[in-house]
Order: structure tokens, then C-alpha cells, then sequence
DNA sequence: GTTCCGCATGAATCGATAG
DNA sequence: ACTATCGATTCATGCGGAA
């Protein structure tokens, strides 16, 4: 079967137009934070962001399949000493909009922004806020299991080898790279906490969002051959990773340097492909 | 000095009231959850939440110094396939009431046991949401430094010349770093993400606070000798915890069994204490 | 091929100073 | 008084080159 990856360039409340409605099985995206990340992005204000917001929303529930999901990694800022609100708002907002706040995942950063202030520690954690369209959702919950943590059997057994696991997977909800050492453990599944460090060096791009982190709800929500979708693609991680993994995918970006270098990161596929289509389609 | 331990049973709504003005520095507690011990505060039902608490808090600010912080565990539970929206909806509320939302800690519970429903993970955190009266607040940071990473050591041996100063390459948020500062350095500071077990075997409580977490909190916010109040004590941990810290505490109760527990654990201090005064005092 | 070590960088926030 | 800009502070990670 082939695998398609549609790519957007344009303002996604546009772009999502072009999408017809439930072909979507899983939507997990970070869009840009207030007043943030403005260097890249034009940075929509803390004030306006409940209102900027809402269309697109309004627009990704008519494109999710009512088994589908909608992930959304946001995390407010600081504002004159207090947290904003904006994220609360937008989420009793969205709820009125149709929308099921099924679930609330914490993304514990290892690797969090280092910095010190007299009255606050540094922000260690974000937000994967789990939306719905219908209670009855496609869940893969086995295919995330991770290896069994010494919590459970205790210190009687192979405490030295328990301990060589990694710190992520002892947590109960890690990605430990090493899966040749799960082998012939026993596997858990994990919770809603999830212990990932951020990928910050030289990437060219300030690809914060680890691809861990899209792989896992890919796994968790969908399968082969179904559709994802980003409607903030950034650098293209989540579309990178859905492509290896088998699943279809669409990508909107609103700024062209980042939309050029994805389509180009997915041009010599194409090229491939054509020519094996002329290898073995003349014959 | 003396150390004073009030304990008051009843409901809090009303005992609150016998606590002067500005009087408090620090208040840790974990109010019973929506509809959940039914029999103890009339069951406070999800949709009541909010009315039922915001008395409270609001009784809570007044007792509260203008240094102080307030402390709240709280999580919401599952209603109808949903996380219910009254813990956001107490944050608006609260800060019509005139409380900054400060911040929100995270603590994730490492082991607890793994289970699964089939639309959903084990809920391996909860929240503690931070809330202060003024932007000028107590924090003695100091109090809960933690060991440095593992990363250290290898980094910190020798250092180069080009260790001085970092040039700020990118977008002008120029993290100047003097790794010089660093050298013996063996604690820094902690993330807004508290990792800490959960209490399991419980005996007869349903308390599954663990001590570590008031005690965090009072270290980080309150110095020896300042006051501590739990207005939903249940079983005592912050008060007991406060007492050992040597602060002040003052805790409400309304199920007098607990209330009782806990007078008679602080009973023997005080009977000790009326001993000293006779021996010494009739000198 | 491993392992070790140097190094750049990141969804930040506060307080002081300037317009 | 109120906003805008700027400097100071700080920790862990993954990459790439060297041993």
C-alpha cells in the first residue's frame, strides 16, 4: 500500500479547509505558546490566544474521525508573577465547542530551560492535553507497554540488572532506546507521566518537541496505514515519524523555509519511487 | 521557645473563623476530593465543588500573611469519561477572590501500582497548585537544594580557557555561562516536578500524603518557629511534620476520630511539658 | 568499534533601567 | 505610572571529534 504525506504551506485555519471532514485518526501537534518562540513565529498574545485559537480547533474537530484523538502539548507562561489562564480557558472553551477533555498527560522534561529567580524553581514540566470527539476512541494501550520496574518485585530479584534500566523506563512510562534489553521482561503499561528529555542540540532547527513524544501517542493511537495529522509542522517531526511509521500524514506550516525543507526531506522518497516505476514498469 | 500545636475540631468553614488576620505562613492540605468521603462533608458533589470550597479559600486568605503561601493537592477525578473541569474553574474563581496563582508543582507518584482501564493509563500525578497573597512571598530556596546530575563530574575537571565566557550566538537570549562558577559545586536547585513515592500500606487512614511533601513545602516556604495550618488535616501528616521542623501548626479536623488521634499523639508532649514547669517552676 | 570529553543550546523569568 | 528593552542567572543533554 502506498503512504501519502500531504504537505500544506499556508495559515492552517485556511489549510485545514482543504481537509474533508472524520479522515483524520490522530492529530497531535504543539503549536506556538503565547508570546513565545517569536523569532519564528509572529507570537499570538496571551489575551488573544483563546480567541485565536477556537476556529482551528473548531476546524480539527470536523476533520478527527469520531475514533479519533487529538493530542495538544501547550504550556502557559508566566505573566507579571502568576500563571496565565489562557490554557484553562481554551480547554472549558473547546469543551463547548464539542470537544471531550478526555485526559491530561504530563511531559516531565529532563532537560528543562536553566535559569534561577528568588520566587520560582524552573518549569520542569508541560502539558499533552488529550481531546476527544466521542467517547468510544481507538486506543492501542499494549503497543506502549514498557519493561516492569523494581517497584514491584521488589529488591529480591537481579536488583543490579533492574537498576541498569533506564531512568525513563523506571518511571513507568519512558522510551528506554535499548529494546534489546527488554527482552524477556516483563512489560507494564505506563502512566499518564512521561519522562523525556527535550532534543536541544545541533539540529539546525530549534526542534524542542523530542520525536519520542509523537511516536508514542502514534503508537498508542493509531495504526498502519491510518492518518495523522500536524497542523503546526515546524521542522516535521511528528510527519517524519508517522512516515517511518507506516502511517499516512499531513502537515501544515506557515512558514516556507520549514514547509520547503520537509517537502524536500520527502522528495528523493518520491524520486524513488518513480524509479522503480520506470525500472520495473517498462518491463 | 514554645512550640504551639491547635488542633480544632469541626468543619472548617466554621473553625477558620477563630483564626486571627495575617496570623498563618504557610498552609499545606489536600481537601477531600468531589465526591469522594461522602459522609464527612455532606458529599460534596463535582458540580458543587467549586461553591462548596471557595468559602474556604476565602477564609484562607484572610488568615494567611501577606508573606505566606497557600499549598493545594488536589486532582479531578473522571466523571463520565471526562477529567471534570472544577479544580480550572476554582483557579479562575480564586483569583477573583484576590489569590495570585503563583504556580503549579506537579508530583509525580513513582510507585504506585500499574493497572489500566481500557480508555485510559493509571493517573501517576497530581497537582499542588501554588497560591499567594502578594508577589513578595517567602521562599528560602536554599532549604531544598538537591545533588547535582551525573553530568558533572565529567565536566568539571579541567576546565579550558574558552570555559569563561560563552558568546551569545543566536537570538540574543545570550545564556553567558562561567562554568568556573560551577566547580565544586554539588547541589543545585530543584524543578517545579516532585518526584516522590507514594505512601502504599496505609494502615487505617485513607491519607496517602507522604511525609516528604509537606515537608518539602515547609522547608522551601516557612522558617523555624513560623505557623503552619492544615484546614483538612485528616490523620495529621503536616501537622506532625510541621511539629517535628519545629514550626507552629494549627490543624481542623471534622471527623473527631482523626481529630482525637492526632490530640493524643500531642498529648504526652504537653503533659511533659506541664512536668518541667512544676519541677522547675516551684524553685 | 567503543568510550570519553568538550561544547553549544534550549517554548524562561526577574529586576533594573530607559523612553 | 506604565511599557519596552536588556542583562543576569543556570542545568542537563546529545552530538561530534578525539583517545
Amino acid at each position: 500500500m502506498e503512504l501519502k504525506t500531504d504537505l500544506f504551506l499556508g495559515d492552517c485555519r485556511k489549510e485545514l479547509k482543504k481537509i474533508p471532514d472524520n479522515s483524520v485518526d490522530l492529530i497531535v501537534t504543539s503549536p506556538p505558546y503565547a508570546d513565545q518562540r517569536q523569532s519564528t513565529y509572529g507570537g499570538v498574545s496571551v489575551d488573544e490566544y483563546v480567541k485565536w485559537f477556537l476556529p482551528i480547533s473548531k476546524e480539527l474537530l470536523r476533520v478527527l474521525k469520531p475514533t479519533g484523538t487529538f493530542i495538544l502539548n501547550i504550556k502557559e507562561k508566566v505573566v507579571d508573577g502568576e500563571r496565565s489562564t489562557y490554557v484553562m480557558e481554551l480547554i472549558l472553551e473547546m469543551r463547548k465547542q464539542g470537544w471531550l477533555w478526555t485526559e491530561e498527560f504530563i511531559w516531565h522534561k529532563k532537560n528543562c530551560f536553566p535559569g534561577k529567580w528568588s520566587n520560582r524553581f524552573r518549569d520542569a514540566w508541560e502539558r499533552l492535553l488529550q481531546f476527544n470527539k466521542s467517547r468510544k476512541f481507538n486506543m492501542y494501550q499494549d503497543a506502549v507497554k514498557v519493561p516492569i520496574g523494581n517497584w514491584a518485585k521488589g529488591r529480591l530479584k537481579n536488583l543490579s540488572e533492574t537498576d541498569k534500566i533506564r531512568d525513563n523506563s523506571r518511571n513507568g512510562s519512558g522510551f528506554g532506546k535499548n529494546i534489546s534489553n527488554w527482552v524477556g521482561k516483563e512489560t507494564v503499561y505506563p502512566t499518564n507521566v512521561i519522562h523525556l528529555a527535550t532534543e536541544c542540540s545541533n539540529k539546525n532547527h530549534s526542534a524542542v518537541f523530542p520525536r519520542e513524544l509523537p511516536e508514542w501517542f502514534i503508537k498508542l493511537f493509531t495504526q498502519e496505514y491510518d492518518t495523522v495529522l500536524d497542523p503546526f509542522m515546524g521542522s516535521g517531526t511528528t510527519i517524519e515519524v508517522a512516515n517511518r511509521m507506516k502511517r499516512h500524514s499531513i502537515g501544515i506550516e506557515i512558514i516556507s523555509e520549514y514547509h520547503d525543507e520537509v517537502k524536500q526531506q520527502f522528495a528523493p522518497v518520491e524520486y524513488f519511487l518513480m524509479e522503480s516505476e520506470i525500472k520495473y514498469g517498462t518491463n
